[in-house]
RNA sequence: GUGGCUGUAGCUCAGUCGGUUAGAGCAUCAGAUUGUGGUUCUGAGGGUCGUGGGUUCGAGUCCCAUUAGCCACCCCA
């Protein structure tokens, strides 16, 4: 027998760290139903056509494919072959593989909505808190099966969404004790303006990749990598002017005014980031910041994007993101429904807070009573008393088996368990029960008939 | 998909220049203690040294391959 391992990138989850996990899911859950979001699922898979193509080419490259069944039935034999062949040439053929483990929430979102738009109610704000799988190589912050939580308002094009989205991450953050957290946004528009000035809109994505990683690897390499994409000085002199925007957000508004003029794509990116920045100032903190360098991968993206980071002391990638999609239901043949959404990722907030220690103490109660076991009579009085217990709220257990005191104690030590009841020969001839608090030592004898009214404490 | 680092007991890790029977701490179990835990003391169990091959009289140690994990790149939550 060798010994069993996980796949790659995924993980088992203990009882601690399932409550601290749930912690972070409440809390989410709890802001998003604050905001009046509805809960939505979706299958663990999707056909693969759904998925394909949008996220990008290196996007489909993430995907996890589900192999077909029955491909050892002989009478398929030959077709199965020719297939096979085709994915060997890096195509998706049907007849190997049809199905794919989902990649986001928000394509799925949009799945649904396209399917069911008849019967919805507009705008349709609905959250979804589930795994999803991506075939990355896994590294710190980065895992193959992650979750998700998403919020998503489909169907208004008012930017009161956006505001309400901002207010959420800021609203949650705030929750779990998260301090330094940013909150940076952008508006799309002004990448397409950008890619416009510089040689046109087939330059956009290999731009946005760039510009995206100024803070991590600096100006220069942003410069190589443009010109090694085909842009020539001039044109990289204008995006170097555009990286080179800073300050407070007032500033980086009027720079982008003048760098933009009269540039009608960027003019309509502008004024609404200013609507939303001016929107915020009578708000709770709220650490919000326009950062023309951000741009997001995913390429559905069309108008204000956010990315959350964390404090900087912390060297993690982003924790939430999101931003405004226009058509994303028309991929699907429902045209003319917008959105905006926004989403968080549970597994990286959880290292976070683990690496900054802002987990409650509180979390991990268990078991508040154990009762000893020491023999057959008098463990069946002991279990009859735990159901009364049990019945009144209070968490028991009657230990397994009679055995010697000390392994009772240290089963009770071991699982933080404040309260033994021990009930032995004595205690059964004077029907009184022994309850001794461990942290203490503290021992009380109380009549059975008074256990039930025993102040165990809180909880 | 590309690159770097690491795999020795359940966990964290020592292990010298290639040399006899591979060690420690923690954890576990047993005893000191048949109705009182945490501290202490004594003892025990537990290993295909990730896997496969090679060099050598001899490999945990050197070489090659492979696999898994971590980290970085690409990309992203």
């Amino acid at each position: 027998m060798t010994k069993p391992t996980l796949p790659q990138g995924t993980r088992d989850f203990g009882p601690e760290v399932v409550r601290k996990r749930n912690y972070i899911l409440n809390t989410i859950k709890n802001v998003f139903e604050l905001y009046g979001f509805q809960p939505l699922e979706t299958p663990a898979m999707e056909n693969l056509d759904t998925l394909m193509g949008k996220y990008g080419e290196e996007g489909d490259k993430l995907i996890f494919k589900i192999l077909n069944n029955g491909l050892d039935n002989k009478e398929k034999e030959k077709q199965i072959k020719e297939d096979f062949e085709k994915v060997l040439q890096g195509k998706n053929v049907k007849g190997i593989t049809e199905r794919a483990l989902k990649y986001d929430l928000t394509i799925p979102l949009a799945r649904f909505v396209a399917m069911n738009h008849n019967t919805l109610t507009f705008p349709f704000k609905r959250y979804q808190i589930q795994p999803v799988w991506r075939a990355d190589r896994p590294q710190k912050g980065r895992y193959r099966e992650f979750y998700q939580c998403d919020a998503d308002v489909v169907g208004s094009n008012s930017l009161l969404n956006e505001l309400e989205l901002a207010n959420i991450y800021a609203e949650v953050f705030t929750r779990l004790g998260l301090k330094g957290f940013e909150i940076k946004i952008n508006h799309r528009k002004l990448v397409t303006a950008l890619a416009e000035l510089c040689g046109g809109a087939e330059k956009m994505n290999d731009i946005a990749i760039a510009i995206d990683k100024l803070d991590k690897v600096g100006l220069e390499k942003v410069k190589e990598e443009l010109s090694g994409k085909g842009l020539d000085s001039k044109r990289i002199s204008i995006v170097e002017s555009y990286l080179n925007i800073s300050g407070g957000n007032e500033d980086k508004i009027s720079a982008l005014k003048k760098l933009f003029g009269d540039n009608e794509t960027a003019h309509k990116g502008i004024e609404e980031l200013e609507w939303l920045k001016d929107s915020l100032l009578t708000a709770h903190y709220l650490p919000l910041t326009i950062d023309p360098t951000l741009a997001r991968g995913l390429n559905y993206y069309t108008g204000i994007i956010f990315e959350v980071k964390p404090p900087a002391a912390v060297k993690m990638g982003s924790i939430g993101g999101g931003g405004r999609y226009d058509d994303l239901t028309g991929l699907f043949g429902v045209p003319n429904i917008p959105g905006v959404g926004i989403s968080f990722g549970v597994d990286r907030i959880y290292d976070v807070m683990e690496e900054l220690n802002l987990f409650p103490a509180n979390l991990q109660f268990s078991t508040q009573v154990l009762f000893f076991n020491l023999g057959e009579k008098e463990s069946k009085k002991a279990f009859e008393l735990m159901q009364q217990l049990r019945h009144n709220g209070i968490r028991c257990e009657l230990y397994h088996e009679a055995v010697k005191f000390d392994k009772q104690f240290k089963y009770a030590e071991n699982k933080n368990i404040p309260f033994v009841v021990i009930i032995g020969e004595k205690e059964m001839q004077s029907q009184t029960c022994n309850i001794k608090t461990l942290a203490t030592g503290k021992q009380e004898i109380i009549p059975f008939s008074a256990l039930l009214n025993y102040n165990f404490g809180e909880k």
